[in-house]
DNA sequence: GTTGGCACTCTACTGCTTAGAGTGCTAACG
DNA sequence: CGTTAGCACTCTAAGCAGTAGAGTGCCAAC
């Protein structure tokens, strides 16, 4: 990144120029700088301002005769100095907090919830990603015989999420039997959390006596399998349709790419993640998040909080969005989010 | 539906029109049909038949001097009559069976696959929806302290599938308390399909005299909730990106109405339900769904088994699909996957 | 019943022109 | 010296006419 000192009025300019640009997506000129918004300069001095940005790589122009638009830098310097930052509104604040407040009998639930709600209120993408699991305190284990062979174990967090898991046995076991494995692993294992379990569960079942030899033994190859990364995070997004109606998707090319990126979805759970220990609003512009899909595409996340583990909660759309609204926004709807969820 | 007696020749022009016009994606027009396919006759003759077929409603035309294309009616008849079935070779069957011999920890996990699997084989939207919660057997049930005053109640039934429900309780129950709880109610209800539950709940635990009365009060209340229609079904599906390279889905505002249907999801949960009391591969057109969203393409769906609930699997694409090849596919695909779940 | 011939229709593409927006440069101005 | 008006230049988007091509429907002949 190269140094940036920027005059007044190229400040000026380049917050006019995207404010102007994110409201009509189109290219725009010296003119309707200079008359629109009252600067007390003429077009030709906004022209040579332009040229000036243009140099130092923050606008750009799409063809030689068209007015400029912003470069990822430009949104870059707008985000992290230009922008004022806008306060919701009461009835804005209140609608979220209404939107939230349903009864959800899974985590899951109010999560989807809150992408719909981001969605539907910036109409953009509405995204949210379940707690770390790793970091989940073990509250209880249970075992159920689903066949003669085939036993389901079901693990319940602190937070209130679980995880089954179905192993298979050689041959049928008694419920007594099996209800004294489960008392075995709760004993041994809960109120660790997942990411103890996985690190030491050797140590701590190896010298046990009770409980089924086999059912345990199970139980430890397959923890890997259970509390592993990709089965604890789980990705939501809402609001599909309303990426669709971007100008910057008109372009089919644009779009199929866009789309294969919610369909891979690791990409996306990972840049989600990452954002897990941010502790304020981040914006993420186009390549920063070395994301093939992402090109022309921003983040804008907050992390929220349930109990001791963290998740993240955000929105995805073109560059060219409306920065400070959206950051509020996702600020606010974190926020109330971990309040519900640490009732 | 009109009556519709073809003659050979109109039935053998109908079906070589839809075939080239499903590889295609072009109007058909009369010199095409009688010289690559030799029919032995003139395009003149031809014509003359697809007149004919037209004046009938299963072909026609975009615009006055454009070759034909089929009507969901003709499809209609198509699928019904003039369809040569086609059986799957020995690679696909094996690629099949290899895709879907996962190691599975939840049956959301293969029936994701099975998705996936569908939309990559087929280059349409693949789609599963779990078994009908209702007519599931309730395997046991547990209860888990989260907080002071919220109970996590998890319900777990013989086909592995697992339901949670939070319940809000005035002050803090004992472990045993709590644990004598659920005694009762696996003791009462256990072995009872959900259906059953729900019908008679009330009759079976209103003399009860064990257990803690609030949760067990609660539990009565809540469960309508938590064994609800909607709770029970889960929609997977995959491939969404394939649809787009589809020629019909071009056209923006097509696109749109298709993504707002699998956003919404509800009624397509309720097409592929439907589809589960059916026996045999069912083929729905167009209107015939009875959805807005689902003009202009189609379904090819089949019923699944595992254990004593059902469920379906499908793709979904425009009408003009490859009827025979998707049939053997879904077809061959719901067998594979009724035999893994019930092994 | 089938066929060749022919006039007719409609679309898609091409090339051309024009209007408009916006720039960069230069020379004049305070 | 920064600012400005003027002007030539560039590029796009839109409209228009003309043409080629595909395909039909109909008629008369086989």
């Amino acid at each position: 990144m190269m140094q940036l000192d920027l005059t007044e009025r190229e400040r000026t300019i380049l917050a006019v120029l995207i404010d102007h640009y994110v409201r009509t997506a189109e290219p725009v000129g010296s003119r309707v700088i200079a008359t629109r918004y009252d600067l007390g300069v003429s077009p030709a001095t906004v022209r040579n301002t332009l040229s000036d940005l243009e140099e130092k790589g923050l606008i750009e122009q799409p063809h030689t005769s068209s007015g400029r638009i912003p470069t990822e830098s430009g949104y870059r310097l707008y985000v992290d100095k230009l922008l004022k930052s806008e306060r919701l509104s009461a009835p804005e604040r209140e609608k979220i907090k209404r939107a939230l407040s349903i009864d959800y009998s899974a985590i899951e639930d109010i999560l989807e919830q809150t992408s719909r709600v981001l969605a539907r209120l910036t109409s953009q993408l509405g995204v949210t990603i379940t707690p770390k699991f790793d970091q989940a305190v073990l509250n209880k284990v249970d075992l159920v015989q689903l066949t003669d062979t085939r036993v389901m174990v079901i693990v319940a967090v602190r937070s209130g999420i679980v995880r089954t898991i179905l192993i298979e046995v050689d041959s049928n076991i008694e419920v007594e039997r099996l209800r004294q494995t489960a008392d075995v692993l709760n004993e041994k294992l809960s109120g660790l959390s997942l990411g103890e379990i996985r690190r030491t569960i050797a140590e701590r079942l190896r010298a046990e006596e009770r409980g089924d030899p086999q059912v345990l033994k199970l139980f430890m190859e397959q923890h890997e399998h259970m509390l592993s990364e990709s089965s604890g995070e789980e990705l939501h997004t809402e609001g599909t349709i309303n990426i669709l109606s971007q100008k910057e998707f008109q372009n089919p090319e644009k779009l199929r790419e866009f789309l294969t990126l919610l369909e891979e979805r690791h990409s996306l759970i990972d840049l989600l993640k990452i954002k897990t220990f941010a502790n304020d609003i981040t914006v993420t512009i186009g390549a920063e998040a070395n994301i093939e899909g992402m090109k022309g595409c921003s983040a804008v996340t907050r992390s929220y909080q349930a109990g001791q583990i963290r998740g993240t909660v955000g929105v995805i759309g073109p560059t060219r969005m409306e920065y400070a609204k959206l950051m509020s926004l996702v600020d606010y709807t974190a926020k109330v989010l971990s309040e519900i969820l640490s009732r």
